[in-house]
DNA sequence: ATAATTGCAAACACTTTGCACCTGT
DNA sequence: ACAGGTGCAAAGTGTTTGCAATTAT
């Protein structure tokens, strides 16, 4: 977690915008989607630069989609500590829910005790389908 | 999970290789290296495809390492459902824990009442350090 | 015989880097 | 003024694809 830098348009509106995604993980190319179409028109350099930036100074956790093609970015709202718990991702929508509930501490403490591993919250996360994901896909099949 | 292909000597070099290291996960390159080193000398496309047949045959799961820069891939035991379990993986020495005790039931089962989220285990994978490797670093810090 | 597998070179997709120029403080 | 940010083009990395030659059944 390094010193702040310069407060730049780019870096303000790519924080702003994850910022009112906090609700779902977002790739380096949704967030260069979002500025052309806002008109910021930028860079994917910076975009990759300005995200470094933010996940070095402890503002965004980086993860991998689903499928390991991209990097997928979760904002760290400051009043949940969102390195010390898990977070669950739908494949389907890329909702982020947050594991902070206390039973977490518990699984923690399980994988500690019983399997001997310390667990790293702020590089794991498990992918599945939210429940409207869910439904969504068996009222597909029933189509077939 | 499709019909079984030709029996090629690659093919049974590549499952050999990983069924002798089903305690850690591999990446495409350890297998390049492997074959190279046993004299099979291979192309890393055929290595890539053999890893795609093995997971479409589902005798291998495919995950992403740690840093999210390459696949890693995990023999499954015959014996063991590990489509049923979450698996730790140590980012230090790539050892794999299968999470197949009750108790990890109940995290899924707690995940899908209290979050409305059905877990793929499949495709998700816990990182952190195994206790071996959690205590080399704790000595090396002491070095310092 | 014929369907699947292989090797090679080229293409891909995402990300990173080098460098000259621009901007925030 | 100057540390830091930006854009562009090029390079890097892991993976995939097209195709002709080879191998397993």
């Amino acid at each position: 977690m390094r010193s702040e830098g310069y407060s730049t348009k780019l870096y303000n509106s790519i924080l702003d915008f994850l910022s009112k995604n906090r609700e779902r993980a977002v790739t380096a190319a949704n967030v260069y989607e979002h500025l052309q179409a806002a008109g910021d028109r930028a860079n994917k350099t910076t975009v990759y630069r300005n995200m470094d930036r933010l996940v070095s100074e402890g503002k965004v956790l980086k993860y991998v989609t689903d499928d390991g093609r991209m990097a997928s970015y979760i904002y760290k709202s400051h009043d949940d500590d969102c390195g010390e718990h898990l977070h669950l991702q739908c494949s389907g929508c890329g909702r982020v829910i947050h594991l902070d509930c206390g039973y977490m501490d518990e699984i923690i403490r399980h994988i500690s005790s019983e399997h001997g591993f310390d667990l790293r919250c702020s590089s794991s996360i498990l992918y599945g389908k939210c429940r409207e994901c869910a439904q969504k896909d068996n009222s597909v099949e029933q189509e077939k």
